[in-house]
RNA sequence: GGGGGAAUUCCCGAGCGGCCAAAGGGGGCAGACUGUAAAUCUGUUGUCACUGACUUCGGUGGUUCGAAUCCACCUUCCCCCA
């Protein structure tokens, strides 16, 4: 793609761009960029809610820009306040780099290894002292803070906001500052605390940074964004039935979005289909998707998997376990945690829940006693194999 | 600094000293219906050796035959005044 391509690919699925002039003229310059993008070091399991923003770099990339990622490990040791969350136990030093570590590998799901780059902000954060970070918060009005969204709502509410909540833009925005962004990217939850880089850059004598923020994506329940806390998310690293069946399960009124934020279709080969039968948009979507984090080949098994337990047969590739003869059901269950305990375990068998290679179960003091090859099913689609000894 | 209020199960939220494993809602799980969707309806939602037992209502002690409910202290949070 060309710098042009790539801005206007970029206009077309970004929520804001700040400024839009300021973008262009910075693509066009020719000029090396450094692009930066923030990253949780607590939660270091990215999904396709993260790909959104993700695939945008990966363009960038490609025009010879920089990549990098800050991972906010300074604030991810005092604790993340966004929220009314209970207190966040603090990472270890030796935490985030592994996590780091980890998002590195994945995000190379995505992007070119060779060129992103991963910065600490405990490198820079870490050194100031008091007389630093007054001369940081001198630069903004509590008037202004309070512009955020959630700090004025629990404002409003009259609920806690603690003094370090209000230094966190700050915090983010220094960061812009001390890597001397060009451009920054994010979802648009993340809004204020770019704008917050951008303002302070001119603070520190930098030109501002170009911030551009990306739709959140929401998760499979349609309600939240997709998050791996809530479990509504389809993970990059997960196996490819998995992701398949997931894709399956996108809500029908989310389909276009999933299509037009996560894959690189073009409208004219989705949008048609969505509206004549949407079950067929979806094995179109599960496709598009196994394909990209999986390559070609994972796609037709994983779509055969798919349409065979649909039609209730038992997948061949599940989880096995070994038990000896006598094992209570609920105790088998526990093992391959399709339940929690076993009193959950006894209620499923109550509701009807649990099957025993295709036959419903329904005494709860059920018991194995022959040696041989067993398959659990609980619901629909959850299955466990047990070799019987 | 002064005064007032709150802490209940995953979340919100009810809870007269015994009938409280604790109402109701949300969320979750399972069943019916379906497209392994949505909507709707039903069941279920502390643990276990499960017609019974055990552990839960911020913490520690106490009163009582008996405490989520009463008392004392502690911890945390919120509100109002300054």
């Amino acid at each position: 793609m060309t710098p042009r391509e790539v801005y206007e690919n970029i206009m077309r699925d970004a929520v804001s761009v700040y400024s839009a002039e300021g973008l262009k003229e910075k693509l066009e310059s020719g000029r090396k960029l450094r692009v930066k993008m923030g990253a949780d070091p607590s939660r270091p399991d990215l999904h396709l809610g993260h790909s959104v923003v993700l695939r945008k770099l990966k363009m960038l990339q490609d025009l010879g820009h920089e990549i990098i990622f800050v991972i906010g490990d300074f604030t991810g040791m005092i604790g993340d306040p966004s929220g009314r969350s209970k207190t966040r136990v603090p990472l270890t030093f030796e935490e985030t780099r592994r996590n780091a570590q980890s998002y590195l590998e994945q995000v190379t799901k995505i992007l070119d290894k060779d060129k992103t780059i991963i910065a600490y902000n405990s490198e820079w954060l870490g050194k100031m002292n008091f007389a630093d970070v007054l001369s940081l918060a001198g630069k903004y009005t509590v008037a202004r803070i309070m512009e955020r969204d959630d700090f004025s709502k629990r404002f409003k509410e009259n609920q806690a906001i603690g003094i370090h909540e209000l230094l966190y833009p700050l915090m983010q925005g220094y960061d812009s500052v001390a890597l001397r962004a060009d451009i920054e990217v994010g979802g648009t939850d993340q809004t204020f605390n770019l704008l917050v880089g951008r303002e302070l850059q001119k603070d520190y004598g930098q030109p501002s940074q170009e911030v551009i923020t990306f739709p959140l994506l929401p998760g499979l329940d349609g309600v939240e964004k997709m998050s791996k806390s809530l479990d509504n998310y389809i993970g990059i690293d997960e196996p490819a039935d998995i992701m398949f069946e997931k894709c399956m399960k996108v809500p029908d009124h989310l389909l276009l979005t999933y299509f037009n934020l996560t894959t690189d279709l073009k409208e004219s080969d989705y949008k048609p289909l969505i509206e004549k039968d949407i079950r067929e948009a979806h094995f179109l979507y599960a496709s598009a998707i196994v394909r990209l984090y999986h390559g070609e080949e994972a796609v037709a098994p994983a779509a055969e998997r798919y349409r065979s337990v649909a039609k209730g047969g038992i997948p061949d590739n599940i989880d096995e376990y070994e038990a000896e003869a006598g094992s209570r059901i609920t105790a088998l269950l526990v093992q391959a945690n399709l339940a929690p305990s076993i009193s959950e375990a006894r209620r499923l068998i109550q509701g009807n829940g649990i099957k025993l290679d295709g036959e419903l179960v329904s005494d709860v003091n059920a018991v194995i006693d022959k040696a041989g090859t067993y398959v659990l099913s609980k619901g629909k689609n959850k299955f466990a194999k047990f070799v019987i000894k």
